[in-house]
DNA sequence: TTCACTGCAAAACGTTTGCAAACAG
DNA sequence: CTGTTTGCAAACGTTTTGCAGTGAA
């Protein structure tokens, strides 16, 4: 992670942690699952009931930004969000569309390896498996 | 079609594959960037005026279904399409958006290793590094 | 004739934005 | 007071769908 002069001091910045915001922050923290953002609308509507669309996208996007959560996006569907911020990746079930972190070790090397091959400068890889999770793999 | 009484001079539809079709596929084709549905509809419409969007997009699906092109998902944005359909990775400019393809070796033992953590079956492994492209890197 | 495909428009979907009111510093 | 954030609705960009008409077999 880099941290310039020109990147805002996020101490500051989490003084602008607004309750919508926090509450926000909460209900994707405390989902098992990754939420999407109408999922989190749904359950954020329950502890606080004025709470509006625009107020969870932008909440979404300003957590996003300070690092507080990350976005996942895969397809043309809705985004997920996830409240586990370190470096990881995910799976996806092609079946049921459950979606799992899971923890791949050796990324460091692979990312070196992708950005030799892609002649890029690295910033992050991101890799995701498609595939059967084990109930669906089961059920078959 | 509404417009035109056109000769009949077309070539036989090889399963399925249109005239509007093979059209899509072939700009997708020749494009070297991936382009997105709306290239690929002003593009096609150069050369088949009539064109509309709903054949592009439901050309483009019926071309991905049957594996003769790709759709490539990141972000929110437009989705682009490729027409390499062999396995490959995709790198990411986080400074000016360019999409290019790379090969990772050892992307067969990678399919293990993630299927292994995640539990998983593996059906595919998609891995997209974000950098910057060799252009933008010289511009800093 | 039959049936899949096309073109058009409108709907659907996820997300962002304009704006006035409410709020925090 | 000044700047930020909220809630609402409306706009936006992308993709899909309903339907009537067309064209290929």
């Amino acid at each position: 992670m880099r941290v310039g002069t020109k990147v805002k001091d996020q101490r500051k910045n989490l003084a602008g942690l607004t309750r919508q915001r926090r509450l926000v922050l909460e209900v994707v923290r405390a989902e098992e699952s990754h939420p999407t953002a109408a999922e989190v609308f749904d359950e954020a509507r329950k502890k606080l009931p004025g709470i509006s669309f625009a107020t969870v996208y932008n909440s979404l996007r300003y957590l996003k930004d300070h690092g507080l959560l990350r976005e996942i996006t895969f397809g043309n569907g809705a985004s997920r969000y996830d409240g586990v911020t370190d470096r990881h990746d995910h799976a996806i079930c092609s079946a049921c569309g459950q979606l799992v972190d899971f923890d791949l070790p050796g990324t460091v090397a692979l990312t070196r390896a992708a950005a030799r091959a892609a002649k890029f400068q690295a910033e992050s890889v991101h890799l995701t498996l498609v595939g059967l999770c084990p109930e669906c793999r089961e059920d078959k």
